[in-house]
RNA sequence: GGCAGCGUAGCUCAGUGGUAGAGCAGGGGAAUCAUAAUCCCUUGGUCGGGGGUUCAAAUCCCUCCGCUGCUACCA
């Protein structure tokens, strides 16, 4: 047995994600992690929410709260819609908890003991208004390029040259338009990146042909670009404070940067599952134990903290923690050609979706069109058509057909008679080949290419009903429609297990259609037996119950209707 | 500006040197078990433009155009 461990990217705390954050980590780390399950891998799930920085503390002052409530409420939003599309953690953590804090400044104290941080003095803005420093990004004023009058301290929109606050004309604060605001030295830890350089080249070359393309390629190219040291403190209340031992006491109330720490919560998050499971020091064997191949999944702006940032920490620090072994990247799902955004409130947030269909809906959607190579688009109209003509027509509709007609010619009850002929076995020998297509896409996380199969699946079971007719049999041979109504409810039972991974609670429905789920439903198993095995199980006479309707058709009035309330254009 | 990714059928996308593919949509037919759901056949593309290498290019090279993103203090 195979030890799994797998990561999701962490959400940001500020409030409720979109279908396109979701789908960039979360859901596909779900998918994935149910699929290593269902082979019977020992798989730890973590995922957590991403609590510290500016926009958290700004996002509480906004809702009127101290931060730690805001973050406290927000988590626990977060936690139940996680739930509601059915995503699987072992444990959803916080990157405030105590154990990230302990560990985290474990972390630091290695790196600082090993010689890898300096203290650096350096400039920062602050606001006497708001009594505040604040990030490059929250200082706005006229650029001096381009005389554009609401230039961020980081960048400008308009001209997008790269800046420096102090570059601004007339700067002021973003957040109250105060210009009293003024330049002051403070003192930073800086990570020094630069020198682990050709480590990382090495560990990246290393990993060339087993990471897709889109994050060797950035990867790559942080490394080419040439490493710059990283601060990794910044001049804030809400975090994890710097340690006093570190820096020789010039870091006094500072606390880290939230791309130092919030990695570190994977590592927290399964301490913190630990803790909360009496698992004792399992947690650390999942990071430092010899057997595990750990995987993360992550947007693309996710790759750079992932490939060199993190790494560093964990080859500085020289504890032996587990460096990754496989990222899976995603580029972005687009609304209708833009982006979703969290600010704009533009596109579909996972609490509107859950409130206009079931997870499983969303699901299947969203993984048979992951932004995998390339960045994807959300439109309502192809989003109905997948719902209705995959899941509707192709598996609700052969589960529904199957069903309904064992039970109206064969008092519901798996007919014994006949024995399985040509028609049975070449199904059989197709199902082999597509099954182990299937399973090969799963395990190499092509999630388009897997789903497609799946659909192909799904499909030669209503070929082969057509090509069986047992409506047709029933009139003049019993026997012979027997024979296809077996073979069509041992295919409703096998694609109840071949779908788990992504629809699970679809799947639990049409397993039990044919009987209860096994084991109390913590894996569906993948089927890894030969197809003649596992297409002749059900026993004749065994009671079957006729499906409802699992997938309700999306009308086009509907989509009209969303598209106008949620802005499709 | 620099860098990266992308550009293939009406739509969404596979395809990295060997006769252009899938699903959906469109057209024709079969069947009547089923949510009018299914199945079979089928129309459709000078692979963004141009140039080059090669016996052979969607694929490799050059160049131009377009879209998206990143550019280190948003995360």
């Amino acid at each position: 047995m195979t030890r799994v461990l797998i990561t999701s990217a962490l959400p940001y705390i500020n409030g409720v994600k979109h279908l396109g954050n979701l789908v960039g980590s979360m859901l596909p780390a779900d998918v994935y992690a149910r699929f290593a399950r269902s082979m019977g891998h020992d798989v730890l799930a973590i995922c957590a929410t991403d609590e510290h920085g500016t926009p958290a503390e700004l996002a509480a002052l906004e809702a009127g709260q101290d931060v730690a409530t805001y973050c406290a409420e927000q988590h626990a939003i977060q936690k139940r819609l996680g739930d509601g599309f059915h995503l699987g953690w072992d444990y959803f953590g916080r990157s405030s908890s105590p154990q990230n804090r302990e560990l985290t400044q474990a972390f630091a104290r290695a790196l600082w003991k090993n010689g890898h941080l300096e203290v650096r003095t350096t400039k920062q803005v602050y606001s006497n208004a708001e009594k505040r420093f604040l990030p490059d990004r929250y200082v706005i004023g006229t650029c001096p390029h381009c005389g554009y009058d609401r230039a961020r301290g980081d960048q400008c929109e308009n001209c997008t040259r790269v800046l420096d606050p102090t570059d601004l004309v007339n700067p002021r604060s973003a957040l109250s338009g105060s210009t009293d605001i003024e330049i002051r030295d403070s003192a930073h830890l800086f990570l020094k990146q630069s020198q682990f350089v050709p480590r990382l080249r090495q560990w990246i070359d290393s990993h060339r042909s087993e990471w897709p393309h889109l994050v060797y390629s950035i990867a790559n190219k942080w490394l080419e670009e040439g490493l710059h040291d990283r601060g990794i403190t910044r001049d804030l209340s809400w975090g994890v404070p710097v340690p006093d031992d570190i820096g020789d006491g010039k870091l006094k109330g500072k606390v880290f940067y939230v791309w130092f720490d919030a990695p570190i919560e994977y590592i927290g998050a399964t301490k913190e599952w630990a803790d909360a499971n009496n698992k004792g020091e399992q947690w650390r064997d999942w990071w430092q134990g010899k057997d595990v191949r750990y995987i993360e999944f992550l947007g693309k702006d996710n790759v750079p903290f992932h490939t060199v940032g993190f790494p560093v920490t964990i080859m500085g620090a020289d504890e032996g923690w587990k460096l990754v072994d496989q990222i899976k990247g995603f580029n972005w799902l687009n609304y209708y050609g833009g982006k979703f955004s969290t600010s704009q409130k533009r596109g579909i947030f996972m609490d509107a979706a859950l409130d206009l269909l079931p997870a499983d809906y969303w699901r299947y959607y969203l993984m048979a069109n992951a932004p995998e190579s390339a960045d994807a688009s959300f439109t309502w109209e192809h989003f109905a058509s997948v719902v209705n003509k995959d899941l509707a027509d192709v598996l609700g509709n052969f589960v529904n057909r199957i069903t309904k007609f064992c039970a109206a010619r064969f008092e519901g009850r798996v007919p014994g008679e006949g024995a399985y002929g040509d028609e049975e076995k070449a199904l059989i020998a197709e199902l082999d080949r597509r099954v182990a297509e299937l399973r090969n896409f799963f395990e190499a996380m092509e999630f388009r290419k897997a789903l497609a199969e799946l659909r192909a699946i799904w499909v030669a079971g209503n070929e082969y009903l057509t090509r069986a007719a047992p409506w047709t049999h029933i009139r003049t041979d019993r026997a012979r429609a027997a024979v296809a109504v077996r073979m069509g409810l041992n295919l409703v039972h096998t694609f109840a297990h071949l779908s788990w991974p992504v629809i699970p609670a679809t799947a639990v429905k049409i397993h039990e259609t044919i009987q209860p789920v096994a084991g109390g439903g913590r894996a569906v198993p993948f089927p890894t037996d030969p197809m003649a095995k596992e297409l002749d199980q059900l026993e004749g006479g065994q009671p079957i119950r006729a499906s409802d309707v699992l997938f309700a058709k999306i009308a086009d009035e509907q989509v009209a209707e969303w598209k106008a309330r949620f802005g499709g254009d």
